[in-house]
DNA sequence: TTAGGGTTAG
């Protein structure tokens, strides 16, 4: 790439070296998936016979503007160019970059950066990159738009270098918007590490944040694991918007923090800040998580109070709220009146029949989801194959359990094994479920023995259940549920000596019960409970 | 006059 690197050789104070390769001769990404233009436009695949999108609107004014005289000067580009951006329109842009080069604009820095932006938001990175090294002239727009383009199209490691080349090598000082670009990639990739030094280099070079750049290292700590450093900011930051609360509610529900998530909306109504969509999915999911069937109402009823309507990804928090609330009904109903139903709607659906028990109801939606053309994912086969374990379905489970991979190219993970294990099990068919652990390309784990324990204890199977604690304490460090398993399937079978000594054994090795723990919810407020007095094993 | 950014899913 052409340089136009500072020419200084002494250390700069800020200099980050966040990469171990900061000092090599930097070089920008190059080895960039190649896409189509049409595949770039995530529309056209084969066999796809949908008609051509219309001309943007920006584009038909273009042309009339053209056919009227007008000569079009460096102002015109910039907006026509980021209007076909934002309607993808990658075939229209490349048009408009020839007029820009037939009439010489493109060494204007407003209209190149414009068509980076172009070409980085419909997926041709290539493009975007080929334009950012052809002309030396560059400023922190043209990297910001470059780390933005590399990291939403998934290229994390690429966004983060371009930020890492951008200012260890001093080719632009880095701003608020770049480093919210960066930390975005950093998020998505959970590299606290890295996150964390970006915030050091932040404090180091005395960037100015604004509220946007509060939000990402909120954000980028919430989903990087670290939800201490997130709430610090969230803390330390002068000025919060609603997006600040949904960052830091959304936070605690990742890092499974429910109840601090309900009290911290309490604490934004009580501050008089307007939730949105984002705010209400992150208190559903606790209410889900909590079981506080009375909040999660109230947000029902907040929804439909202030006229929105309970669709997307709000409309499925409600159905997945309801299901695990207990309210498969209720969930049914929103369900039903949600106007367009994806794939994270059927899903919850899915599941929460199959929760529930429902398993024919959950196939029966299953159907439904493929007649009217919407694809299943690797979730949706969770439900679909506990749907199938509760309704003794084995034969039809296992045909599923092939058709991820061979019909929806989905690769099978524990979780999936973990169902059919269950289904194999419940069913009775405990030397089917042995041997499927056996065929499986990955090492099972915890959850996988302990389904077959949990078959062995249905079906009073005593020897195999001894011979699946013995793999069941290779995979995991003295849990107490096996042991307690265990035994119950010696003294359900009348072997209260082989229990005691099962549970002498916990003793011995210090493994405790986990006391029980429940929660119940009283005027809007989680109380949870458990057993006081340390159980004896 | 014109360009880059943050929150929400089973």
């Amino acid at each position: 790439m052409a340089s136009s690197s500072s020419s200084s050789s002494s250390p700069n104070p800020t200099q980050l070296h966040l990469s171990p390769h900061a000092t090599r001769t930097q070089k920008l990404p190059r080895t960039l998936p190649l896409r189509t233009p049409a595949a770039a436009r995530g529309g056209a695949v084969a066999g796809d016979d949908r008609s051509a999108p219309p001309r943007p609107r920006s584009m038909s004014s273009y042309v009339e503007s053209l056919q009227n005289g007008t000569i079009p000067d460096t102002f015109t580009f910039p907006p026509l160019l980021k209007s076909l951006s934002d309607s993808n329109a990658l075939l229209e842009g490349e048009t408009i970059h020839a007029h820009v080069v037939k009439m010489g604009f493109e060494r204007d820095l407003y209209v190149r950066n414009n068509l980076i932006r172009l070409y980085a938001v419909c997926g041709d990175l290539v493009s975007a990159h080929n334009l950012f090294d052809q002309f030396p002239q560059r400023d922190v727009v043209s990297w910001t738009t470059l780390i933005s383009g590399y990291s939403k199209m998934g290229l994390l490691e690429q966004a983060i270098e371009v930020f890492l080349c951008m200012v260890d090598e001093g080719f632009a000082a880095a701003d608020a918007v770049a480093i919210v670009a960066v930390l975005a990639a950093c998020a998505k990739l959970g590299d606290l590490d890295l996150g964390r030094r970006v915030h050091r280099y932040v404090d180091s070079s005395r960037i100015k944040l604004d509220v946007f750049a509060w939000n990402a290292l909120i954000s980028m700590y919430a989903k990087c694991g670290d939800i201490d450093s997130a709430y610090k900011c969230f803390k330390k930051m002068p000025r919060r918007n609603v997006v600040s609360w949904n960052a830091m509610i959304s936070g605690f529900v990742r890092a499974g923090e429910f109840e601090r998530a309900l009290s911290l909306f309490k604490r934004m109504q009580g501050e008089g800040i307007e939730p949105d969509d984002a705010t209400l999915v992150g208190v559903l999911n606790s209410c889900a998580s909590l079981g506080a069937l009375e909040m999660g109402r109230w947000v029902h009823v907040y929804v439909v109070r202030i006229g929105s309507k309970a669709d997307g990804v709000l409309g499925n928090a409600l159905v997945d709220m309801y299901a695990k609330c207990g309210m498969i009904d209720h969930a049914m109903q929103v369900f039903d009146e949600m106007r367009k139903r994806d794939v994270y709607a059927y899903t919850s659906m899915i599941v929460g029949l199959a929760m529930h028990g429902r398993g024919e109801k959950a196939l029966n939606l299953f159907n439904e989801m493929l007649r009217v053309g919407i694809s299943p994912n690797r979730v949706t086969f969770v439900g679909v194959l506990s749907a199938c374990t509760h309704a003794g379905l084995v034969e039809l489970g296992l045909r599923h359990f092939e058709d991820m991979s061979s019909v929806y190219n989905i690769t099978p993970q524990l979780e999936h094994y973990g169902c059919v294990v269950d289904m194999l099990g419940r069913a009775g068919y405990l030397d089917r479920a042995r041997e499927f652990i056996r065929a499986m390309p990955v090492e099972p784990d915890a959850f996988i023995w302990g389904s077959l324990l949990g078959a062995c204890k249905i079906h009073g199977e005593v020897a195999m259940g001894e011979s699946v604690m013995k793999h069941l304490l290779t995979v995991e460090n003295e849990e107490d549920g096996s042991y307690v398993l265990l035994s119950n399937i010696y003294a359900a079978n009348n072997r209260c000596h082989d229990s005691n000594r099962v549970r002498k054994a916990m003793r011995r090795k210090k493994v405790k019960k986990t006391p029980g723990c429940s929660s119940i919810e009283i005027d809007g407020v989680v109380h949870e409970f458990g057993v006081k007095k340390k159980m004896e094993a």
